[in-house]
DNA sequence: ATGTGCATGTAAATTGTTACATGATTCA
DNA sequence: TGAATCATGTAACAATTTACATGCACAT
Protein backbone atom coordinates (compact mmCIF):
# COMPACT_ATOMS: atom_id res chain seq x y z
CA UNK A 1 0.00 0.00 0.00
CA UNK A 2 2.90 2.16 -0.37
CA UNK A 3 2.48 4.17 3.40
CA UNK A 4 5.67 6.80 3.26
CA UNK A 5 6.85 6.56 6.72
CA UNK A 6 10.44 8.44 5.96
CA UNK A 7 11.01 11.83 7.60
CA UNK A 8 13.90 13.97 8.22
CA UNK A 9 14.16 13.38 11.85
CA UNK A 10 14.72 10.62 14.77
CA UNK A 11 10.75 9.64 14.17
CA UNK A 12 11.36 8.08 11.05
CA UNK A 13 10.56 4.73 12.36
CA UNK A 14 6.84 5.54 13.03
CA UNK A 15 4.29 4.51 11.15
CA UNK A 16 1.25 6.25 9.48
CA UNK A 17 -0.92 4.12 12.18
CA UNK A 18 1.11 5.22 15.24
CA UNK A 19 0.45 8.78 14.09
CA UNK A 20 -2.89 7.94 13.76
CA UNK A 21 -3.11 6.25 17.35
CA UNK A 22 -0.94 9.31 18.62
CA UNK A 23 -3.91 11.67 17.37
CA UNK A 24 -6.99 9.70 18.87
CA UNK A 25 -5.02 9.75 22.16
CA UNK A 26 -4.43 13.47 21.96
CA UNK A 27 -8.03 13.78 21.62
CA UNK A 28 -9.21 12.03 24.02
CA UNK A 29 -9.08 8.07 23.60
CA UNK A 30 -7.57 6.42 26.56
CA UNK A 31 -7.61 2.78 26.14
CA UNK A 32 -6.90 0.64 23.06
CA UNK A 33 -10.77 -0.29 23.20
CA UNK A 34 -11.32 3.34 23.18
CA UNK A 35 -8.71 4.32 20.49
CA UNK A 36 -10.39 1.73 17.65
CA UNK A 37 -14.01 2.90 18.74
CA UNK A 38 -12.85 6.33 17.87
CA UNK A 39 -11.36 5.72 14.59
CA UNK A 40 -14.75 3.89 13.63
CA UNK A 41 -16.37 6.69 14.78
CA UNK A 42 -14.61 9.38 12.69
CA UNK A 43 -11.93 8.76 9.83
CA UNK A 44 -12.80 5.14 9.15
CA UNK A 45 -13.91 6.35 5.73
CA UNK A 46 -10.63 7.42 5.40
CA UNK A 47 -8.31 5.32 7.11
CA UNK A 48 -8.86 1.95 8.91
CA UNK A 49 -7.18 0.44 11.69
CA UNK A 50 -7.43 -3.07 13.25
CA UNK A 51 -7.67 -3.64 17.09
CA UNK A 52 -4.52 -5.95 16.24
CA UNK A 53 -2.31 -3.15 15.00
CA UNK A 54 -3.66 -0.42 18.11
CA UNK A 55 -1.84 -2.46 21.00
CA UNK A 56 1.78 -2.89 19.36
CA UNK A 57 1.44 0.89 18.31
CA UNK A 58 0.87 2.08 21.83
CA UNK A 59 3.49 0.34 23.16
CA UNK A 60 6.33 1.42 20.77
CA UNK A 61 4.74 5.03 21.35
CA UNK A 62 5.50 4.54 24.99
CA UNK A 63 8.76 3.46 24.78
CA UNK A 64 9.13 6.83 22.49
CA UNK A 65 7.64 8.73 25.28
CA UNK A 66 4.92 10.26 23.01
CA UNK A 67 2.73 9.11 25.48
CA UNK A 68 2.58 7.97 28.81
CA UNK A 69 0.72 4.94 30.09
CA UNK A 70 -0.18 3.69 33.76
CA UNK A 71 -2.45 0.45 34.43
CA UNK A 72 -5.75 1.21 35.53
CA UNK A 73 -7.72 -1.98 36.09
CA UNK A 74 -11.45 -1.74 36.91
CA UNK A 75 -12.15 -3.95 39.50
CA UNK A 76 -9.75 -6.76 38.40
CA UNK A 77 -9.90 -6.15 34.78
CA UNK A 78 -6.75 -5.05 33.12
CA UNK A 79 -6.57 -2.01 31.40
CA UNK A 80 -3.69 0.56 30.69
CA UNK A 81 -5.23 4.09 29.77
CA UNK A 82 -2.39 6.54 28.31
CA UNK A 83 -2.10 10.50 27.50
CA UNK A 84 -0.18 12.26 25.21
CA UNK A 85 3.26 13.98 26.67
CA UNK A 86 4.48 17.33 25.57
CA UNK A 87 6.84 15.25 23.27
CA UNK A 88 4.11 13.27 21.44
CA UNK A 89 2.58 16.45 20.80
CA UNK A 90 5.45 17.89 19.11
CA UNK A 91 6.01 15.13 16.85
CA UNK A 92 2.02 14.85 16.36
CA UNK A 93 2.78 18.33 15.11
CA UNK A 94 5.45 17.75 13.05
CA UNK A 95 3.88 14.85 11.08
CA UNK A 96 0.72 16.57 10.49
CA UNK A 97 2.69 20.05 9.41
CA UNK A 98 5.26 18.27 6.98
CA UNK A 99 3.08 17.91 3.44
CA UNK A 100 5.45 14.87 2.99
CA UNK A 101 3.75 11.97 0.55
CA UNK A 102 0.26 11.97 1.06
CA UNK A 103 -1.22 9.31 -1.58
CA UNK A 104 -4.70 9.70 -2.31
CA UNK A 105 -5.28 5.69 -2.64
CA UNK A 106 -8.52 4.73 -3.39
CA UNK A 107 -9.64 1.00 -4.68
CA UNK A 108 -13.24 0.12 -5.74
CA UNK A 109 -14.76 -2.44 -7.21
CA UNK A 110 -17.83 -0.72 -7.84
CA UNK A 111 -15.95 2.02 -9.82
CA UNK A 112 -13.81 -0.93 -12.16
CA UNK A 113 -17.05 -2.73 -12.43
CA UNK A 114 -18.62 0.48 -14.14
CA UNK A 115 -15.36 1.14 -16.10
CA UNK A 116 -16.03 -2.50 -17.75
CA UNK A 117 -19.66 -2.05 -18.23
CA UNK A 118 -19.48 -2.01 -21.99
CA UNK A 119 -19.32 -5.42 -21.48
CA UNK A 120 -23.33 -5.82 -20.26
CA UNK A 121 -26.01 -4.89 -21.96
CA UNK A 122 -27.69 -1.12 -21.80
CA UNK A 123 -30.13 -2.18 -18.79
CA UNK A 124 -28.00 -4.45 -17.27
CA UNK A 125 -25.32 -1.32 -17.23
CA UNK A 126 -27.85 0.90 -15.52
CA UNK A 127 -28.55 -1.70 -13.21
CA UNK A 128 -25.02 -1.33 -12.19
CA UNK A 129 -24.95 2.82 -12.43
CA UNK A 130 -28.12 2.58 -10.25
CA UNK A 131 -26.37 0.10 -7.76
CA UNK A 132 -23.50 2.90 -7.36
CA UNK A 133 -25.40 5.36 -6.98
CA UNK A 134 -27.33 3.96 -4.11
CA UNK A 135 -24.08 2.81 -2.47
CA UNK A 136 -23.28 6.41 -2.45
CA UNK A 137 -26.54 7.19 -1.13
CA UNK A 138 -27.01 5.75 1.48
CA UNK A 139 -23.26 6.40 2.22
CA UNK A 140 -24.32 10.18 2.37
CA UNK A 141 -27.17 9.02 4.77
CA UNK A 142 -24.72 7.59 6.75
CA UNK A 143 -22.31 10.89 7.27
CA UNK A 144 -25.27 13.38 7.80
CA UNK A 145 -25.33 11.37 10.85
CA UNK A 146 -22.16 12.02 12.08
CA UNK A 147 -22.62 15.94 11.22
CA UNK A 148 -23.64 17.25 14.63
CA UNK A 149 -20.46 15.38 16.19
CA UNK A 150 -18.96 17.03 13.95
CA UNK A 151 -20.73 20.03 15.23
CA UNK A 152 -20.18 19.60 18.48
CA UNK A 153 -16.49 19.45 18.11
CA UNK A 154 -16.28 22.37 15.66
CA UNK A 155 -18.03 24.21 19.25
CA UNK A 156 -15.03 23.47 21.14
CA UNK A 157 -12.89 24.50 18.68
CA UNK A 158 -11.88 21.33 16.30
CA UNK A 159 -13.18 22.56 12.85
CA UNK A 160 -10.98 20.10 10.75
CA UNK A 161 -13.14 17.02 11.74
CA UNK A 162 -15.68 19.37 10.12
CA UNK A 163 -14.07 19.60 6.94
CA UNK A 164 -13.26 15.93 6.01
CA UNK A 165 -16.79 15.19 7.02
CA UNK A 166 -17.99 18.04 4.05
CA UNK A 167 -15.25 16.59 1.78
CA UNK A 168 -16.96 12.60 2.64
CA UNK A 169 -20.46 14.04 1.63
CA UNK A 170 -19.38 16.15 -1.08
CA UNK A 171 -17.52 13.39 -2.59
CA UNK A 172 -20.09 10.99 -2.75
CA UNK A 173 -22.76 13.54 -3.85
CA UNK A 174 -20.58 13.83 -6.74
CA UNK A 175 -20.82 10.51 -7.17
CA UNK A 176 -24.75 10.42 -7.03
CA UNK A 177 -24.70 13.40 -9.75
CA UNK A 178 -22.94 11.56 -12.46
CA UNK A 179 -24.35 8.49 -12.23
CA UNK A 180 -27.86 9.92 -12.54
CA UNK A 181 -27.06 12.39 -15.53
CA UNK A 182 -25.51 8.54 -17.09
CA UNK A 183 -29.02 7.29 -16.25
CA UNK A 184 -31.09 9.85 -17.50
CA UNK A 185 -29.01 9.95 -20.68
CA UNK A 186 -29.02 6.53 -21.54
CA UNK A 187 -32.36 5.78 -20.23
CA UNK B 1 -8.47 -5.15 2.17
CA UNK B 2 -11.56 -7.24 2.61
CA UNK B 3 -11.88 -7.40 -0.79
CA UNK B 4 -15.08 -10.13 -1.33
CA UNK B 5 -14.29 -13.01 -3.65
CA UNK B 6 -17.08 -15.77 -3.05
CA UNK B 7 -19.83 -15.99 -5.62
CA UNK B 8 -22.96 -17.94 -6.32
CA UNK B 9 -20.25 -20.24 -8.76
CA UNK B 10 -17.95 -21.74 -10.19
CA UNK B 11 -16.01 -18.83 -10.31
CA UNK B 12 -15.73 -18.19 -6.72
CA UNK B 13 -12.36 -18.76 -6.63
CA UNK B 14 -11.50 -15.73 -9.09
CA UNK B 15 -10.16 -12.75 -7.05
CA UNK B 16 -10.63 -9.00 -7.97
CA UNK B 17 -7.19 -9.12 -9.66
CA UNK B 18 -8.19 -11.52 -11.91
CA UNK B 19 -11.31 -10.06 -12.91
CA UNK B 20 -9.38 -6.87 -14.04
CA UNK B 21 -6.80 -8.59 -15.79
CA UNK B 22 -9.40 -10.55 -17.94
CA UNK B 23 -11.33 -7.20 -18.34
CA UNK B 24 -8.42 -5.81 -20.10
CA UNK B 25 -7.75 -8.81 -21.98
CA UNK B 26 -11.18 -8.40 -23.44
CA UNK B 27 -10.68 -4.63 -24.08
CA UNK B 28 -7.70 -5.50 -26.34
CA UNK B 29 -4.67 -5.99 -24.38
CA UNK B 30 -2.64 -8.55 -25.16
CA UNK B 31 0.45 -10.02 -22.76
CA UNK B 32 1.25 -9.13 -19.30
CA UNK B 33 2.79 -6.18 -20.30
CA UNK B 34 0.47 -4.15 -22.36
CA UNK B 35 -2.37 -5.52 -19.46
CA UNK B 36 0.48 -3.40 -16.70
CA UNK B 37 0.16 -0.18 -18.90
CA UNK B 38 -3.41 -0.39 -19.69
CA UNK B 39 -4.15 -0.77 -15.87
CA UNK B 40 -1.76 2.22 -15.56
CA UNK B 41 -3.27 4.35 -18.06
CA UNK B 42 -6.73 3.81 -16.96
CA UNK B 43 -8.22 2.37 -13.67
CA UNK B 44 -4.63 2.86 -11.53
CA UNK B 45 -7.02 5.68 -9.57
CA UNK B 46 -9.35 3.41 -8.21
CA UNK B 47 -7.24 0.03 -8.66
CA UNK B 48 -4.10 -0.62 -9.35
CA UNK B 49 -2.17 -3.98 -9.58
CA UNK B 50 1.68 -4.70 -9.32
CA UNK B 51 3.30 -6.32 -12.01
CA UNK B 52 4.12 -9.39 -10.09
CA UNK B 53 0.44 -10.05 -9.69
CA UNK B 54 -0.48 -10.16 -13.26
CA UNK B 55 1.28 -13.41 -14.48
CA UNK B 56 0.03 -15.69 -11.96
CA UNK B 57 -3.65 -14.07 -12.76
CA UNK B 58 -3.05 -15.06 -16.26
CA UNK B 59 -1.86 -18.20 -15.91
CA UNK B 60 -4.69 -19.03 -13.52
CA UNK B 61 -7.16 -17.38 -16.34
CA UNK B 62 -5.80 -19.84 -19.22
CA UNK B 63 -6.42 -22.67 -16.80
CA UNK B 64 -10.02 -21.41 -16.15
CA UNK B 65 -10.70 -21.31 -19.85
CA UNK B 66 -11.68 -17.73 -19.69
CA UNK B 67 -8.77 -16.79 -22.00
CA UNK B 68 -6.86 -18.25 -24.44
CA UNK B 69 -3.06 -17.78 -24.94
CA UNK B 70 -0.17 -18.94 -27.53
CA UNK B 71 3.14 -18.23 -27.62
CA UNK B 72 4.45 -15.39 -29.69
CA UNK B 73 7.62 -14.46 -29.10
CA UNK B 74 8.96 -11.12 -31.12
CA UNK B 75 12.19 -12.36 -31.94
CA UNK B 76 14.19 -14.17 -29.90
CA UNK B 77 12.35 -12.44 -26.93
CA UNK B 78 9.70 -14.51 -25.59
CA UNK B 79 6.08 -13.36 -24.93
CA UNK B 80 2.81 -14.61 -24.81
CA UNK B 81 -0.33 -13.12 -25.78
CA UNK B 82 -3.75 -13.80 -25.12
CA UNK B 83 -7.49 -13.69 -26.13
CA UNK B 84 -10.69 -13.67 -24.30
CA UNK B 85 -12.83 -16.93 -24.90
CA UNK B 86 -16.91 -16.89 -25.35
CA UNK B 87 -16.64 -18.05 -21.66
CA UNK B 88 -14.39 -15.56 -20.27
CA UNK B 89 -16.35 -13.02 -21.49
CA UNK B 90 -19.52 -14.95 -19.53
CA UNK B 91 -17.46 -14.95 -16.56
CA UNK B 92 -16.42 -10.76 -16.81
CA UNK B 93 -20.00 -9.97 -17.50
CA UNK B 94 -21.41 -12.28 -14.53
CA UNK B 95 -18.91 -10.38 -12.25
CA UNK B 96 -19.52 -6.62 -13.63
CA UNK B 97 -23.28 -7.73 -13.61
CA UNK B 98 -23.76 -8.92 -9.00
CA UNK B 99 -23.78 -6.15 -7.41
CA UNK B 100 -22.43 -8.15 -4.84
CA UNK B 101 -19.97 -6.69 -1.93
CA UNK B 102 -18.53 -3.36 -3.70
CA UNK B 103 -16.20 -1.81 -0.51
CA UNK B 104 -15.69 1.97 -0.95
CA UNK B 105 -11.96 1.89 0.22
CA UNK B 106 -10.24 5.42 0.68
CA UNK B 107 -7.03 5.53 2.26
CA UNK B 108 -5.77 9.23 2.60
CA UNK B 109 -3.02 10.19 5.00
CA UNK B 110 -3.90 13.98 3.52
CA UNK B 111 -7.50 13.45 4.93
CA UNK B 112 -5.85 12.15 7.95
CA UNK B 113 -3.69 14.37 8.42
CA UNK B 114 -6.53 17.43 8.07
CA UNK B 115 -8.68 15.83 10.22
CA UNK B 116 -5.69 16.08 13.30
CA UNK B 117 -5.09 19.37 11.77
CA UNK B 118 -6.40 20.90 14.82
CA UNK B 119 -3.34 20.48 16.52
CA UNK B 120 -1.57 23.06 14.59
CA UNK B 121 -1.31 27.13 14.28
CA UNK B 122 -4.02 28.58 12.49
CA UNK B 123 -1.42 29.52 9.65
CA UNK B 124 -0.02 26.13 9.70
CA UNK B 125 -3.12 24.35 9.31
CA UNK B 126 -4.27 26.68 6.19
CA UNK B 127 -1.36 25.56 4.74
CA UNK B 128 -2.18 21.72 5.16
CA UNK B 129 -5.42 22.79 3.47
CA UNK B 130 -3.68 24.48 0.45
CA UNK B 131 -1.18 21.39 0.14
CA UNK B 132 -4.56 18.69 -0.12
CA UNK B 133 -6.20 21.44 -2.47
CA UNK B 134 -3.21 21.87 -4.77
CA UNK B 135 -2.84 18.23 -4.47
CA UNK B 136 -6.59 17.53 -6.16
CA UNK B 137 -5.97 20.59 -8.42
CA UNK B 138 -3.04 18.69 -9.83
CA UNK B 139 -4.83 15.14 -10.07
CA UNK B 140 -8.04 17.47 -11.94
CA UNK B 141 -5.38 17.98 -14.35
CA UNK B 142 -4.05 14.84 -14.86
CA UNK B 143 -7.40 13.80 -15.55
CA UNK B 144 -8.23 16.23 -18.20
CA UNK B 145 -5.53 15.24 -19.98
CA UNK B 146 -6.27 12.16 -20.15
CA UNK B 147 -10.43 13.05 -21.23
CA UNK B 148 -9.81 12.73 -24.94
CA UNK B 149 -8.72 8.98 -24.85
CA UNK B 150 -11.84 8.67 -22.86
CA UNK B 151 -14.04 10.71 -25.59
CA UNK B 152 -12.70 8.67 -28.15
CA UNK B 153 -13.62 5.45 -26.53
CA UNK B 154 -16.99 6.71 -25.97
CA UNK B 155 -17.19 6.94 -29.65
CA UNK B 156 -16.49 3.91 -29.87
CA UNK B 157 -18.96 2.59 -28.47
CA UNK B 158 -17.17 2.53 -24.78
CA UNK B 159 -19.03 4.83 -22.79
CA UNK B 160 -17.77 3.96 -19.71
CA UNK B 161 -15.04 4.73 -18.93
CA UNK B 162 -15.34 7.89 -19.58
CA UNK B 163 -18.44 7.86 -16.54
CA UNK B 164 -15.45 7.03 -14.34
CA UNK B 165 -13.33 9.67 -15.46
CA UNK B 166 -16.38 12.01 -14.88
CA UNK B 167 -16.27 10.15 -11.28
CA UNK B 168 -12.83 10.86 -10.68
CA UNK B 169 -12.67 14.74 -11.50
CA UNK B 170 -16.00 15.46 -9.78
CA UNK B 171 -14.40 14.18 -6.75
CA UNK B 172 -11.38 15.98 -6.34
CA UNK B 173 -13.37 19.57 -7.97
CA UNK B 174 -15.72 18.70 -4.41
CA UNK B 175 -12.33 18.08 -2.65
CA UNK B 176 -10.91 21.67 -4.35
CA UNK B 177 -14.19 22.94 -3.28
CA UNK B 178 -14.39 22.70 0.30
CA UNK B 179 -10.95 23.13 1.04
CA UNK B 180 -11.18 26.80 -0.61
CA UNK B 181 -14.33 27.50 1.23
CA UNK B 182 -12.47 26.73 4.53
CA UNK B 183 -9.27 29.11 3.33
CA UNK B 184 -11.46 31.63 2.65
CA UNK B 185 -13.61 31.21 6.21
CA UNK B 186 -10.33 30.92 8.16
CA UNK B 187 -7.88 33.33 6.64
C1' DA C 1 -28.02 -16.39 34.69
C1' DT C 2 -27.12 -14.40 30.64
C1' DG C 3 -26.08 -11.47 27.09
C1' DT C 4 -23.65 -7.27 25.82
C1' DG C 5 -19.84 -4.43 26.22
C1' DC C 6 -15.03 -3.69 27.88
C1' DA C 7 -10.25 -5.04 27.28
C1' DT C 8 -6.26 -7.32 25.58
C1' DG C 9 -3.85 -10.67 23.35
C1' DT C 10 -1.76 -14.63 19.89
C1' DA C 11 -1.26 -17.19 15.52
C1' DA C 12 -2.01 -17.86 10.88
C1' DA C 13 -3.21 -16.42 6.48
C1' DT C 14 -3.67 -13.19 2.96
C1' DT C 15 -2.34 -9.62 0.09
C1' DG C 16 0.48 -6.79 -1.97
C1' DT C 17 4.94 -4.38 -2.63
C1' DT C 18 9.95 -3.63 -3.41
C1' DA C 19 14.00 -5.04 -4.97
C1' DC C 20 16.49 -7.68 -7.82
C1' DA C 21 17.56 -10.36 -12.04
C1' DT C 22 17.65 -11.27 -16.92
C1' DG C 23 17.75 -10.45 -21.59
C1' DA C 24 15.90 -9.00 -26.16
C1' DT C 25 14.41 -5.23 -29.35
C1' DT C 26 14.15 -0.68 -31.21
C1' DC C 27 15.44 3.79 -32.18
C1' DA C 28 18.48 7.74 -32.11
C1' DT D 1 26.61 1.85 -29.19
C1' DG D 2 23.90 3.24 -25.72
C1' DA D 3 19.44 4.37 -23.80
C1' DA D 4 14.66 3.44 -23.60
C1' DT D 5 11.28 0.12 -24.00
C1' DC D 6 9.45 -4.61 -24.17
C1' DA D 7 8.83 -8.79 -21.49
C1' DT D 8 8.88 -12.00 -17.78
C1' DG D 9 10.28 -13.80 -13.64
C1' DT D 10 11.97 -14.83 -8.43
C1' DA D 11 12.70 -13.89 -3.58
C1' DA D 12 12.16 -11.37 0.39
C1' DC D 13 9.54 -8.33 2.89
C1' DA D 14 5.85 -5.35 4.77
C1' DA D 15 1.26 -4.44 6.06
C1' DT D 16 -3.08 -5.79 7.34
C1' DT D 17 -6.87 -8.93 8.25
C1' DT D 18 -9.24 -13.01 10.09
C1' DA D 19 -9.91 -16.16 13.35
C1' DC D 20 -9.34 -17.60 17.68
C1' DA D 21 -8.87 -17.12 22.77
C1' DT D 22 -9.63 -15.25 27.31
C1' DG D 23 -12.02 -13.17 31.02
C1' DC D 24 -14.13 -9.36 33.80
C1' DA D 25 -18.06 -5.88 34.49
C1' DC D 26 -22.57 -4.50 34.32
C1' DA D 27 -27.32 -4.32 33.60
C1' DT D 28 -31.73 -6.95 32.90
Amino acid sequence: MAIATRAGSRDAELSTPAYVVLGMVRLGARSGYEIKQAVDQSIRFFWTISQVQIYPSLAKLERAGLISGRSEPQGRRPRRVYEITKAGVTALEGWVRRPGDMPFELRDIGLVKLFFADVLETTDALELVQAVRRRSEERVELLRLIEPTAHDAEAVGDVYPLLTLRIGIRFHEAMIDVCHEFETRFR
